[in-house]
DNA sequence: TTCAATGGTATGATTTTTAATACTATATAA
DNA sequence: TTATATAGTATTAAAAATCATACCATTGAA
């Protein structure tokens, strides 16, 4: 499930990188939207659904697994029917605000220049 | 190529989000050791591959040739026998330095204690 | 009594990514 | 004459990621 590794297990280069590490942590296909959303507050499982369409709920699940494995958001499970689950940063994912926070920043400021470098003459993707 | 698409094309939700684009650009498998590196200064070809046994000369190839699509490298080739080839980063692949650098920082503080969250008890791997 | 809502699991199929391997050109040095 | 170094490309195979789909429990409302 961990990114960045092969069948022999760990790669010493990669686990001696530490952008490497971090990327690790929040390089996986949804999570910079989840941690996107997460900065906002608190958020539900299907609210990350209604935010996000394009997501499945196995992937969902299996992102979310992950940073909470990770330690980086909390699982809070109320009990009740139909049930409600909330998802929120702990105080070691709030110690990524910062990066996603730039991440979001450089993202805004070049999105348009990529999208233009990315279709050398009309397209549409 | 590009990471986080779907065989469907772009997904809408995912462009939206500029964590995502920017996690687009550096977020490849080997992206992160490279602008690593690159921050250093140029490197060579080969460079890459000793500093980085790891990675076939395929996979660094496809992975430098998408930072030069988006222009993030520069790729500087010598008219020489045998062949010499240059990698750095452009100004636009400097506007990542600050972001490079945080996650470097973030990975360093925080890769001991997520190795230890990660193997509950006594594993190696 | 049946439906809806929530937050998931389980499964097999498909797609995408990555690896492994062999191959290329060329000038120089041995 | 053959080997060496560099910076790749091409091809096929294997592995990993992702999707699509069906399924589950529970309670309250219609």
């Amino acid at each position: 499930m961990g990114d960045r590794r092969n069948k022999y297990g760990a790669i010493p280069n990669i686990e001696g990188c530490p952008v490497e590490t971090t990327l690790d942590v929040i390089g996986g296909k949804w999570k910079g939207i989840i941690l996107f959303h997460l900065i906002d507050g608190t958020k539900r499982f299907n609210e990350f659904r209604r935010l996000n369409p394009g997501i499945t709920q196995f992937m969902l699940t299996l992102q979310l697994r992950e940073l909470e494995r990770d330690g980086i958001i909390h699982r809070e499970v109320y009990k009740e029917v139909p049930p409600k689950v909330e998802y929120s940063l702990t105080d070691f994912g709030r110690t990524l605000e910062p990066l996603i926070v730039s991440m979001k920043a450089w993202g805004e400021t070049y999105k348009i220049r990529l999208s233009e470098i990315r279709t050398p003459q009309g397209e549409d993707a």
